[in-house]
DNA sequence: GGCCGTCTTTACGGATTCTTGATGCCGGAG
DNA sequence: CTCCGGCATCAAGAATCCGTAAAGACGGCC
């Protein structure tokens, strides 16, 4: 198969195969799991340029899933639920997920949505999945959310590493003061700037930053960026 | 704090008001149109970061502004109607549309979509803020916040910055005062024109510009623009 | 219940940036 | 020639922003 490979994550089998049925017509290449772990390991192993998510799933529960996805990746999700409640679509929405749809859906629409999918992910920074960064001697792992700096292992706390790693995507380019809370705090925030002075500050002194050249560099009024050691 | 510019595009004006309101709430800037051309002429103008479209438009259609849109931008599209087919939906989809919601909608499910639809286009690698403007020897890189003028760096402050880089994007154009004002400093104001002929020195210090020809020329009584070393 | 790591909040000093006022220059209008 | 408006320049006070430390709040874990 030369299409973008699929992962489609339901517990019914039937549902299993008539997705895999009609995106296969379509000359994709489709992977299934029935359970959050056999997802999770799945998408780890193959890199899927889309998921298609069940949210009720056995094991784990489907946000759940969609949440530690997203700690070390960012390949679309697409929610496919029975489920209609508000909360629970916003909440997923919020946790990472890109598209919401409710059964019983319509194929064509389910197909186009996929297409919308991969046209986000053909514009995307970094190339395919990258799971670990690199900046400078700054070394993060988005797998093991581990990050070490010349060698030495670095422990960050987790909104300190979400802080890290969101600038570490965007080497040498400014993110507002805004963007970086609305992505690590989440929506609602967006005005906190002091978190920011504060985590920058926990940040610097945890990778040993040089008060005078810092690799975490602010820009007055405007917000932070991460540059490699000793370049502007 | 102002948030980010979000465009409402619908006939009905109760449906336009209800969104404009809900969307306030949250902290955004919101903009409205009534017709396809009125949209297109209010994103060309104002580029909002989100634009919510309702596909029953009296002049123009849904569609087609969708289409035109995408010509030249990629702002987010979320389209808003209370057409159920399944054609229409997978055609705007493929159109360029980012998003389908119909009515009747939830709020909170509409406003999650719009965060969506915002993460999407703050990551975006090569957006409008992603540019390098260069006007005969200064290069100015937006995504990097940084400036140099023949190989040299110079270091400005925000609103220097923003002085520079809004001349820069029409290079040789002259900006009325009211206009630099409005963008740089926000609007409200408009008046205190002195504040440029301040920046403006600041600005020719730091670029080391000829006070005999320079590149940061004032048009007494109308404005500023930049130009290349040497040119008029 | 007590312990511990993390997140939130408060406080203050210092540096930068923005605003504002004063002064001098120049060219055009009266 | 003199006055006046717009511009350039300088300088100082006010406001804002950043860095830093430390204490309280919260929640998970034993």
């Amino acid at each position: 198969m030369t299409g973008e490979r699929i992962l489609v994550v339901d517990d019914e089998a039937a549902i299993c195969r008539a997705l895999s049925a009609g995106l296969k017509a379509r000359g994709y290449d489709v992977a299934t799991a029935a359970t959050g772990t056999e997802a999770l390991a799945e998408a780890a192993g193959t890199s899927p340029a889309v998921v298609i998510l069940d949210l009720g799933l056995p094991d784990i529960d489907g946000i759940e899933v969609c949440r530690r996805l997203r700690q070390w990746s960012d390949v679309p999700v697409i929610v496919l639920t029975a489920e209609g409640g508000d909360e629970r679509k916003v909440l997923a929405l919020d946790e990472g997920a890109d598209d919401y749809v409710t059964k019983p859906f319509s194929m064509p629409e389910l197909l186009a949505r996929v297409r919308v999918a991969l046209r986000h992910h053909a514009m995307r920074p970094t190339g395919p999945d990258d799971a670990v960064l690199e900046v400078g001697d700054v070394r993060i792992d988005l797998g093991s959310r581990s990050v070490e700096v010349g060698g030495r292992a670095v422990d960050l706390t987790p909104k300190e590493f979400g802080f890290l790693a969101l600038l570490a995507r965007y080497p040498g380019r400014v993110l507002t003061h805004r963007a970086i809370l609305q992505e690590v705090w989440g929506p609602g925030y967006g005005t906190e700037t002091h978190y920011l002075r504060v985590y920058a500050n926990q940040i610097r002194n945890k990778l040993d930053d040089d008060r005078e050249a810092p690799r975490l560099v602010s820009d007055a009024g405007v917000g932070y960026r991460l540059v490699a050691r000793g370049v502007t």
